[in-house]
DNA sequence: TTGAAATTGAATATGATTATCAATTGATAT
DNA sequence: ATATCAATTGATAATCATATTCAATTTCAA
């Protein structure tokens, strides 16, 4: 399993892979060659991926495992806390590693590249606005679209 | 920081009107009673409406429309520039009138309540939080959850 | 009034996701 | 190890919002 550059998010997974199991260990759930395999997919990707990009990767190490089973395993992370679905209005969710700070996202609408962001002084204007109109927030979705810096320069040749 | 009450869209929708015959004439294609009854019953709401909740009005009028022809209607009204989409995450799409401003929301998670802003300030952050990570920004989307004025006070009374 | 072309409504298709269910597998007690 | 039983799997069917198909109807210009 390469290691890669040091992820934002902890090294390998492995830290998140003990949570997983304690997470199925006190849900009275099994551990699976499947399951592994999915998860482990999903960590290594280091992006946000969808079920269907997830399914291929996963077919690589083993064609067998069906979608319900990435549905079922994304879920599964979703709900102990070590990974969220996000919307970017392609129609189909996409999943990330649960980190611990809130973050945005800046997406490329040519390549697809999604950038993490996270602003204090927006959020902060964001409570202002909010307040002005009444409004206690308790959570936000804020998605900058655009051309990231290599597909400015390249936007003529084919992604 | 240019902020302020939405756009006041011309009363009745006249001018809206004319601007969709104007584009059904310039497309060649042809006006009919049901699409009429739909802008109307869409324009009257003036609020964020579904499909299913148009529908509904809709067929106070007239019953026997049918739902392809909402989802049709509302196509014809974005592609025309007349209206727009938005996913505020349940699912499916509401429908707003579309106004010469630009603007994000602000939505109660219990009353549905949907209020439209429009805050300079955070634009121009978001421009520079972007240009920061080599994006140039062509468009975006801020929604703000909570609760709006009147759920923060009746939050245990049903709504 | 006519007739080609657009529109309608019902039904069917679609695409993402979830639920169903028989067969299989994993954890545990023996 | 083995039996046991609940959890899991994979294929398939079911959902849900929306799109599309198609025969019947309607519009509009000539």
């Amino acid at each position: 399993m390469s290691e890669g550059p040091a992820p934002a998010y902890g090294t390998g997974g492995q830290k998140v892979r003990a949570a997983l199991a304690a997470y199925i260990a006190q849900k009275g759930l099994k551990g699976t060659r499947q399951r592994d395999l999915i998860v482990e997919a999903f960590f290594a990707a280091r992006r946000h991926v969808t079920v269907e990009e997830l399914l291929e990767r996963v077919r690589q190490q083993d064609p067998r495992v069906g979608a319900a089973t990435v549905y079922r395993t994304m879920k599964l992370l979703v709900e102990s806390g070590l990974a969220s679905a996000r919307q970017f209005g392609e129609g189909q969710a996409r999943y990330e590693m649960a980190g611990d700070r809130h973050h945005d996202h800046l997406i490329c609408t040519r390549c697809g590249t999604i950038v993490e962001f996270e602003n204090d002084r927006i959020e902060a204007m964001q409570e202002v606005v909010a307040r002005r109109h009444g409004f206690s927030v308790t959570h936000h979705k804020m998605e900058l679209y655009g051309l990231c810096r290599n597909c400015q320069r390249h936007g003529d040749r084919k992604v």
